[in-house]
DNA sequence: CGCACGCCGTACCGTACGTTACGGTTCATC
DNA sequence: GATGAACCGTAACGTACGGTACGGCGTGCG
């Protein structure tokens, strides 16, 4: 008898969290092969315990997805008080931090299982997926942006379209070309280098002229 | 007796072409509810036709795959001879059309399925998508661009990565959002003006000058 | 100790689907 | 009109997998 009652914050118990361990470790392993046998016997559990525990295949999955957002949980990039140095700083964090996301085989493979699913059942995997990636960052990074504009840093209308400039040069083909099974590895020292060329580049289209001095936002 | 016999460009008949704009149809309706007694019953003919024509359902997917990929062909973005004006309307052009095609339905029913065939089988149907996708218009920009810096209109020194940031500029988050089941609809206004957007953010990096008079690619 | 509970391992069931086989029909050719 | 090829519609087969049932085992508790 281990402390295996005890839960943690999403009501799982540290068993069901090594299953869902299993979950992503076949999905990032196998792909497709994500049978609900092939998990019980990963996690040495049995196929009644799962369908007890998490209902059905469905439910295993969106569990799943939880489970791996939750410990995602990148931190926040507001920080205060703000220079051009220190935001400029920030947001290549941000931008690292995103690379390393999307390009890590977890992800790839869990976003894989909810594209697929998007497709067809409408368990709306997919917009798990979306809330607790794309748009869980938005809400992190817009406060650094706001924040920059009021510090007269930034100059935009809208924070979200302004986030969505920078979400792309960030991204750029890496998701889809990694989603497709492009072998385009991105080593450590790319992403830096590729998340700073973003930096530069969003602050050239949104700087208010403190950073280069000549770039402002096109019409 | 029809011309089912005269052969296409691609080597199919009128017949198959009708078999595989089904294969299309069921993908873009049902998702995953890609049956070959699905396929069958929809192009009106028989299991035994298909696999006779394509094998075995990899080969029915692949041959849809390029039976679509042949279908988008866009037009060539490098007219000549090139001034500034003419630039941008090429690549708001290409911007616009490449917009419309990732928020076509049917690429996202196509993508879908190349996507989580990507995770497990090998039969590269993500490479067949991503082939005639995103680097076949990649060698479609380039000329374009490369063209713009010999007129002095443009200012880079990879073309790869320029047109990388532009791609991103014009996809941003679009293309994850819809795989994944966002209802984020175009319109073909919204196209337009986000094509346009991403063309003068483009132009503010890489314009040599002549564009907004102040915008240069940033280190 | 005995009992109940939770869980493991495995066998089992029903169904869906890829693939094959076959009888019947159309149609071009002789 | 006979023949053979191509093809349609459907039945049949084998397998894989989601979901369920059951026997056995360890453990906390009365």
């Amino acid at each position: 008898m281990e402390t295996d009652l005890i839960s943690v914050e999403d009501g799982l118990t540290a068993r069901q969290q090594a299953v869902l361990d299993a979950v992503l470790g076949l999905m990032v392993e196998s792909g497709d092969q994500l049978t609900m046998t092939a998990v019980a016997r990963r996690a040495n559990c049995s196929k009644e315990t799962l369908y007890k525990w998490f209902g059905d295949r469905d439910g295993l999955l969106k569990a799943t997805v939880r489970w791996q957002a939750a410990r995602v949980r990148a931190g926040r990039y507001d920080r205060q008080p703000l220079d051009a140095a220190l935001l400029r700083e920030s947001l290549a964090d941000f931008a690292a931090n995103w690379l390393d996301v999307i390009s890590s085989s977890t992800s790839i493979a869990l976003n894989r299982v909810a594209i697929a699913h998007a497709g067809s059942r409408e368990s709306n995997l997919g917009g798990i997926v979306l809330a607790n990636g794309r748009f869980a960052i938005g809400e992190r990074v817009k406060p650094l942006l706001e924040a920059g504009r009021k510090a007269g840093l930034l100059a935009f209308d809208d924070s979200e379209t302004a986030f969505r400039t920078f979400f792309g040069l960030i991204g750029r083909d890496v998701q889809i070309r990694l989603l497709l099974g492009d072998a385009a590895s991105l080593r450590a020292a790319d992403i830096r280098s590729d998340a700073e060329r973003a930096t530069d580049q969003f602050l050239a289209l949104y700087g208010a002229g403190k950073f280069n001095g000549q770039s402002r936002q096109p019409a």
